[in-house]
DNA sequence: GATCAGTTTTGGAACGCTCCAAAATCGGAA
DNA sequence: TTCCGATTTTGGAGCGTTCCAAAACTGATC
């Protein structure tokens, strides 16, 4: 910066207006500043801008698991809302794992982000608690206290799914459980409540969102004197995952066995696998929490936002052959 | 920091040295400086530490597009390396955006970050060479000259492609290209190559590496008199989309068309879909741009690396029916 | 030519850390 | 007790910006 100063005969001061692009330069600095930092390559340094200025005009966005193309939609929902509003968008993935994603909120709150977005947290509630002291802080897909939420009502999805299952005849309908996933818990006490509304036994599987967790409850479950009729996965990524692994045993689905996922995301909405699904509006979240960030940075008093958006059963193949209706991919 | 230092009752650069994990601090003194950290909810500022120490730790990866699980792959294995060597790994996506993607590499030459990874690069290569004078870069499937580039020989794999079609007994093969994203060009190449090798009259539609450019291709070549008995598709995501397409315009995979991929992501894996493709191990890849990067931070002057490792064909069943594609669900 | 009210430019104090040379403290040995 | 070398601690300059009050210009008016 001294030297675009110094090569274009002004003040450092000035440099600096000129380069945040303020109206009160005369014409003729304005060029001369500009022609100093092309010849010399200059490019501002965020670090020493955002000590001074003490804002980074960033939002980290943690996300459970890249692989999930749920997640893809809900980043690319916050993208279009920061790339709107001129914040840069940093995005550090957990892989599912706790650790890793308490780290990445640690090293986001120590570049002094100005917000960030939770995507399907595992981390205690507490600390995330406390990054809201610090930053704007929103969550996608898991409520918590005091931090704004935007969430599909997760229980009610899941009772939708056992209903659909028990509407066609099923009594004994499995779940594979998210573990300990965002949104996990909710789905699993959506499913025991349908279940016991229905009288029916419950019949949990652990799992854990991931392709290889679906496969190992699928061999649990055909272990069984009696495999259930019908399978409610967590997500969409193990219902899919699920399937293959039935076929590799030459089971057919539905006719042997039915299977609902969960988050409509567009590897079911494929006409090869065509699955019965709960629809989550994964883009429109994201645009919602990144709305809720950029609010309360400009106004961090503004009272903490819960919003729930109601899910919605995607009835496809895999439950039901009589009402497949093919669909294409977006 | 100075309020650290005064309830520790010590000087600043004391807790400076602290923080730092310095092996010279007196026990007590530590102590006492972490009780007064932990005490104050006392966290380091990473700008006013990168300013001082004049790097940051942090590497950054610019990513064409997070719906295509082939970048997720090459981004987890950019992240085993990254967390192993204690670097933080922040992502930006430019969603197919040459413009975005320009961006997202201005910014982290501003954020100052010790290494940048390009993944599927579309930017014009001059603005990457300077790029790689402020900072070490690496580039994931497209190779540019005076930068570390891991790539698949692209050329080769769509040849391979092209051959298995061949050897089957097609002659009437188009290929989906992708347009202006990374590989493009060379898949574009091989594919020609082998076409002209074969002595077959080539037949190009442009895509752009997404699902709904492979529905407008398939609705292109099914208008045309004679449509094409194989498709090669220029990444997996195009040839699933396109699969679809076709079944639901009724014709049948590989009966009627057959098709190939490319990237053998976890998608075509799936035995609904059983796509056969050209294998590129996109976390090998990952890993090995990082140890570039980490290698390059550390010593600058090492040669310039260009990887390429070999594509491989993965037979599956879009191409040949006695590999017996499942029935999808009714 | 002096005065005045803008308009444009500048000097220098922050911002919160690291790093180095120098100062203080310590623990034996004489 | 004194001295010495090793260990531990500290003061303060510097990193590259922003931001504010003050200085320097400008041009119109008397």
């Amino acid at each position: 910066m001294r030297d675009v100063a110094k090569l274009a005969g002004v003040s450092t001061s000035l440099v600096s207006l000129v380069m945040r692009g303020a109206t009160t330069v005369s014409d003729r600095r304005h060029a001369a500043v500009l022609a100093a930092a092309r010849e010399l390559g200059y490019r501002p340094n965020a670090a020493a801008r955002s000590l001074a200025e003490d804002r980074t005009h960033t939002v980290g966005v943690v996300i459970d698991d890249l692989h999930n193309p749920f997640f893809a939609d809900v980043i690319e929902g916050i993208h279009d809302v920061a790339n709107a509003r001129d914040m840069f968008l940093i995005v550090a993935a957990s892989w599912q794992d706790e650790q890793v994603e308490h780290r990445a909120i640690e090293r986001f709150l120590e570049h002094r982000v100005d917000g960030i977005v939770l995507v399907g947290l595992r981390t205690s509630h507490a600390i995330v608690r406390e990054a809201g002291r610090l930053a704007a802080v929103a969550s996608v897909g898991v409520v918590i206290q005091e931090i704004d939420s935007i969430v599909s009502d997760d229980e009610l999805g899941a009772e939708l799914a056992v209903d659909h299952l028990v509407a066609l005849g099923h009594r004994d309908i499995a779940h594979i459980s998210g573990g300990r996933g965002g949104g996990a818990v909710s789905r699993r006490v959506g499913y025991l409540n349908a279940m016991a509304r229905h009288r029916l036994a419950p019949h949990v599987v652990e799992g854990d969102y991931t392709e290889h967790s679906a496969v190992a409850a699928i061999e649990t479950l055909l272990a069984e004197t009696q495999p259930p009729t019908a399978i409610f996965a967590a997500n969409d990524v193990m219902a899919v995952s699920a399937i293959n692994r039935l076929q590799d045993e030459g089971r057919r689905v539905p006719d042997d066995i039915s299977v609902v996922g969960y988050d409509n995301t567009s590897l079911g909405a494929l006409n090869h696998i065509s699955l019965t699904t709960i629809n989550q509006p994964g883009r429109d979240m994201g645009h919602r929490s990144m709305t809720a960030i950029l609010d309360r940075i400009h106004s961090p008093t503004t009272p903490t936002l819960h919003a729930t958006i109601a899910p919605e059963l995607i009835r496809r193949g895999t439950t039901d052959g009589t009402t497949a209706v093919p669909s294409r991919p977006r």
